[in-house]
DNA sequence: TACGGTTGGTGAACAGCGTTCACCAACCGG
DNA sequence: CCGGTTGGTGAACGCTGTTCACCAACCGTA
């Protein structure tokens, strides 16, 4: 619960998100980190409970993230669904590791900084009228996508552009 | 290559996959596949080369599994999108740890069984009236479904049949 | 029948992992 | 000056995947 970090707990979640990103999960090891950081392993105790508590840090911050670029997308958009798709890709695309981590596997929502995850899943709602099930059908198809794509699971000459567009326009308000 | 297995080899797959089933992923240990079979973890590979060449068994068993899962379930349904979604809910749900296995993090092909990934996607190809983007839309949605359904990640109150419905409507033949 | 190669087992070991422990130096307030 | 907190340390524990040298049993052939 208190969610204040030191300094050093500040810098060590920056440098492992530097770390995730640049190396994947293997490269973040708590060795690896406090190296980085100058100290030894034992140290980062003193300021994170366990690697649990880093890799919700690093989630909080990115979900934090993802909500003004969700929100910068909608802003002005005319095709909001398509401007939120657009971003939400992106987001994915450019930091894989990050997208992963963040998704993948079961989340323990207590550990993650209150609201965060509200904010960023807030302009979706919003751009499919409201309706809470075609919000959560669609976040489901974006994150499927988004996953696979990064995963590399399509085949490589899949047209994923318009997979996403058929995706998108299926959930515009008022389809189906 | 050597795709045939000695049958110390199957049992270790099916050990593994029982022991997956069971215990999650951290339970699946080299160490607590051999006890479990009655031999000591340097033995294993004597059979598998690796730790991923045990998954790949395993996975490619679960295709071939879920191909014929598929297979039933669109045999002689009217609503054949709609079978195949439920078929498809259903098995993530049954086997969550095996679900996570096939689905998550990138998957090297050339180590899986030939033709069994192939096998179990064709019963969507065709429920979706041959449109290749469609297919693998539909398929984004139903594996975002499925996978944030076993992860926890719906609020506890959200209506998962409802969003299901949602989604399997969008991707009806003719839709959008 | 004796021999040689393959098959499949073993214990010991290595490097790396997350984590805990006892210890200690430096700082800071009373 | 003194006591407690803060943040660092090296050593260690049990776990992981994996490799190594070794060895016993089997099996086909000379």
């Amino acid at each position: 619960m208190p969610d204040e970090l030191s300094p050093r707990g500040r810098e060590l979640v920056a440098a492992a998100r530097v770390l995730l990103e640049a190396e994947g999960p293997e490269g973040l090891s708590m060795r690896r980190l406090a190296e980085r950081v100058g100290v030894t392993a034992p140290s980062v105790y003193k300021h994170l409970p366990d690697k649990a508590a880093l890799e919700h840090a690093v989630i909080s911050d990115a979900f934090a993230e993802m909500a003004v670029a969700f929100a910068a997308a909608v802003d002005g958009a005319g095709d909001r669904l398509g401007a939120l798709a657009t971003a939400y890709r992106r987001f994915a695309s450019a930091h894989p590791h990050l997208y992963r981590l963040m998704t993948t596997r079961p989340l323990d929502r207590g550990r993650l900084r209150a609201g965060v995850e509200a904010a960023a899943a807030a302009p979706l709602v919003a751009a499919v009228g409201g309706d809470a099930d075609a919000a959560r059908a669609a976040w489901a198809f974006a994150h499927g996508m988004a996953i696979l794509e990064i995963d590399g699971r399509f085949p490589p000459d899949a047209d994923l552009d318009a997979a996403w567009a058929r995706g998108i326009a299926a959930f515009r308000p008022g389809a189906a």
